[in-house]
DNA sequence: GATCGTATCT
DNA sequence: AAGATACGAT
């Protein structure tokens, strides 16, 4: 048997969950891939193997709810002291965590219950891991193993698959995505940027060349969390369709502001309030910049469709379904910056599969702790700084956020990435009111982050 | 002239 | 596909 068809096997697992049902069952399907497991039902318990038993494990998976350590920071210690991928996992999408995994450098995000399929694909983390490093020390890509390799596994799914890069790297792509956040999306530029990053070798042209794939990469990452939204909330229905009942109020507003040139990520926020009926969660109150790939045509490329179509594809989206999630809207207004107001007000109420539980992701579940709120200052800045450097106990932290608010959602949880997101969470339900023939892909779930090679 | 955004080349 | 460069606009 050659190194090709032999490498996913006997592959080093290391499971982490405190829950010994799951431990088991994951072990089992692990096995079953062939894979070499080992278990653990403590966060700090793994560490401790993982720090003993250096180079004895090729990939750790990790459930991201655990009592004695949260999976995040397990994530991070084995990120800091060891260069092993990290798969989270968790019992629920909640996408503002999905983004904190990722940000924090897991190489994928499974939830739970996790299917075979995903499992017997993890080896690819470990490969692209290698075959990334490999690479970086040869300079160039033929490593032809790896590449026989590569091709004997091709016929999985190749994609959500991407890697923490080196630090340096690293640091530079770090800084730079600070540095945009920190200035905001409407105002900055490569020179602020520059500025801002303070790195000696880098000129204003690197930082401004970097900025145009940055917004395109933005843009395309936009597109991606669209679908995979309205992928996840069909998964989320077909799981536990029955058992919500949320009550949402939400009113879309768009700021008129200036918009310097159409930027996909320009200053349009929407506002959404929303509040759980059946549960001892309060209001929320939330401002999130809404990316609009243009004025004219929000969300839906192309089709032309926008926000003065929202009430009467309500109504559709109304009709159409017999669900029990329930959803009531009572106020939606959209201005756009251009073209006057739009808006519809009433009691309507929708059952929908789509989106509902991406709006629930995006602001109830997060109501526990809570970050500093504030009123946008300024429309339009996206992001805040990277989320390792966001002090989850620093009350006074002056988070970067300016132009977004969350009341009672945890700030701590929001970053570049997340803002995307909330914002395709948004879009998504948006989109659901339109669209209802959308397939569901979690083999494929990925949250690129940017790729390794900027600045490299 | 400095800086920007975009298109194009490598 | 990422980064560099060229170039016109502000």
């Amino acid at each position: 048997m050659d190194a090709a068809t032999a490498f996913p096997y006997g592959l080093r697992v290391l499971v982490v969950d405190d829950d010994p049902t799951w431990l088991k069952i994951l072990e089992k399907m692990l096995r079953k891939c062939s894979y070499e497991v080992t278990t653990c039902g403590l966060a700090r318990v793994a560490l401790d193997i993982l720090r003993e038993r250096k180079n004895k494990f090729d990939i750790v998976i990790s459930d991201v709810n655990m009592p004695d350590m949260d999976g995040f920071k397990l994530l991070e210690h084995i990120g800091l002291e060891m260069d092993l991928p990290v798969i989270m996992m968790s019992i629920d999408g909640e996408t503002s965590r999905v983004m904190k995994g990722v940000q924090h450098g897991a190489c994928d995000y499974l939830l739970k219950p996790v299917r075979m399929k995903e499992l017997r694909n993890i080896w690819q983390h470990v490969y692209r891991k290698k075959m990334h490093e490999v690479k970086e020390i040869e300079g160039h890509d033929s490593c032809d193993d790896l590449q026989i390799l590569r091709n004997g596994f091709e016929g999985l799914d190749d994609k959500s698959l991407f890697m923490r890069s080196d630090s340096d790297t690293m640091r530079k792509r770090k800084d730079f995505v600070n540095a945009v956040n920190q200035i905001g999306f409407d105002k900055v530029g490569p020179k602020k940027i520059l500025d801002l990053m303070n790195v000696p070798g880098l000129t204003r042209e690197n930082v401004a060349s970097h900025l145009q794939k940055y917004r395109l990469y933005l843009s395309r990452l936009q597109k991606q969390n669209e679908e995979r939204i309205l992928g996840a909330a069909r998964q989320d229905f077909s799981h536990k369709g029955t058992s919500e009942n949320l009550n949402l109020r939400s009113s879309f507003q768009e700021q008129p502001s200036n918009i310097p040139n159409g930027y996909p990520h320009a200053s349009q926020n929407i506002q959404t309030q929303a509040n759980m009926q059946d549960s001892q969660l309060e209001d929320t109150k939330s401002t999130v910049p809404l990316p609009l790939p243009d004025k004219k045509e929000v969300y839906m490329e192309g089709d032309g469709r926008d926000f003065s179509d929202v009430k009467p594809s309500l109504m559709d989206c109304i009709k159409s379904t017999s669900l029990a999630l329930t959803c009531t809207v009572d106020s939606i207004s959209v201005q756009l910056s251009d073209s006057g107001t739009t808006s519809a007000d009433g009691d309507l109420k929708f059952s929908s599969v789509d989106g509902l539980s991406s709006i629930k992701n995006c602001c109830f579940d997060q109501i526990n702790s809570q970050g500093p709120l504030r009123p946008s200052q300024e429309p339009s800045i996206i992001g805040c700084t990277e989320l390792a450097s966001l002090p989850d106990d620093q009350p006074g932290y002056p988070y970067p956020l300016q132009g977004v608010s969350f009341d009672n959602i945890p700030l701590s949880s929001f970053d570049f990435s997340h803002y995307n997101d909330a914002t395709m969470i948004l879009s998504g339900l948006q989109n659901n009111w339109y669209d209802d023939d959308l397939e569901f892909s979690s083999e494929t779930m990925d949250y690129p982050l940017i790729d390794g090679r900027l600045f490299a």
